[in-house]
DNA sequence: TTTTAATATTATGAAATTATAATGTTCATG
DNA sequence: CATGAACATTATAATTTCATAATATTAAAA
């Protein structure tokens, strides 16, 4: 007998929820989602994505290390930049999604938002 | 003119993603998540709810009301209790995305984690 | 091997989120 | 219309998240 049970009665097993709650809550900021449509077309170095972004490159580094802990984005060196890309193609469905469910105006690029 | 362009040369338009991110980082909670697993098949009353996940009431309302205010969720009130279920049902296809994406186990009732 | 450009990490105060406790509201019933 | 059941709201202290500033790492170039 190891214990596999649940102890606690009631309760039963939030944890089950608390990876992908932790995923939404890293994509559910403004500047995070952001870069998410950036990457979205096409690799992004960092530099470029803070110039782009216009926020600190400390900032947008802690951002981007969020990001690719949870391995929704990815990171590839050449020299001594780093180039970052959407790590799974289908993460862009899944915001695709979100769009349609909770935005108003379109964020991706090439979605009827152009003039 | 109106002033129609946007003043601030770069961070262009952060706004637009400001109520998709809101939305995530509301369903990106483990209690919040686990209530839309509830009410995925059906109607629950704030008392039931309250009971299946172990939480004082107080808390729980607050929860639905989060979920509410953004309409992910809809309350119907009978007599003096009120029965909450999914506003829009998409949201369950956006949800099960997110599982296939950032979960390990199975959330959902019905998907193979029964025994 | 020092220097420099590009990026990452750490420390810190401010702001947002959370759970609890206390109080308020709504509505059926006596 | 007073009471109790079901739910909502508010105040608050603890925790978490956030942006900034300062410092550290990494790798190319001098």
């Amino acid at each position: 007998m190891f214990m596999s049970y649940n102890i606690s009665r009631k309760k039963p097993s939030l944890g089950k929820f608390a990876s992908g709650a932790r995923c939404l809550r890293i994509l559910g900021h403004p500047v995070r989602l952001r870069i998410m449509t950036l990457l979205a077309t096409k690799e992004w170095s960092v530099n470029e994505l803070a110039v782009e972004l216009g926020i600190s490159q400390s900032n947008l580094s802690q951002h981007l290390t969020l990001l690719k802990d949870r391995e929704i984005i990815v990171a590839r060196r050449e020299g001594h930049q780093v180039f970052y890309r959407i790590g799974e193609k289908k993460v862009l469905v899944f915001l695709g999604l979100m769009e349609e469910l909770f935005c108003r105006e379109p964020l991706f690029p090439g979605e009827g938002g152009e003039e």
